[in-house]
DNA sequence: CGGGATCCTATGCGATACTG
DNA sequence: CAGTATCGCATAGGATCCCG
């Protein structure tokens, strides 16, 4: 049961599974979205979460490289879960210094 | 919205919390509930959790010395958000090592 | 553009010993 | 019984530089 918090417990990745739940994204666009990330930071969840298979990466054989991320099925269904816990987070006496979602 | 993990994301936070749900408990009963859990870890993490306003912390003015813990009003407002962690933890491929809730 | 490799610090967590 | 205090290792996370 502490596994679905070993999935989503890292710092970023709640941030990172919200954005993706309504759209696919970029790498450079995921940084942009999440200013205070660090680009290491943002590697690292993104294959954490990808070797958990909430994710799914897809590689373009281009120049520039693109890489884009989305959720995969299994990462769909974390979405209402995901979705209790910033409810239940909008309703606690604000504490400040959060990102908005 | 990270404020939510930052509340139940201590190791041993979603266990405690799921012992509470159900019933008011002495600390040495929790002790006995959860033998890999030190002492120590045991003691801050229902600090932490009081200080969060989760639960409630009863001292007895007694000898021996009778201190019981319980879910707040607040706390109890989390078990929904909780309990959707768990469900989905269920449905995910075993990875063993768990505590079994 | 999308990383990988390093280095360093902060925090988390465990073990043990002591106390009102 | 229900803590507090201290030590030390392990991990998470941030900053920076380099690469195809």
């Amino acid at each position: 049961m502490v596994k679905t918090l070993n999935i989503i417990g890292g710092k970023w990745k709640p941030v990172i599974l919200h954005m993706l739940a309504s759209q696919t994204l970029r790498f450079g666009e995921m940084r942009r979205l999440i200013p205070p990330i660090s680009q290491k930071m943002l590697t690292q969840q993104l294959r954490e979460l990808e070797s958990d298979g909430i994710i799914n990466r897809k590689v373009y054989a281009e120049v520039p490289p693109k890489v884009e991320y989305s959720l995969s099925t299994l990462g769909k269904t974390l979405i209402p879960a995901l979705e209790a816990l910033y409810a239940w987070g909008d309703n606690y006496p604000d504490t400040g210094g959060d990102l908005k979602l």
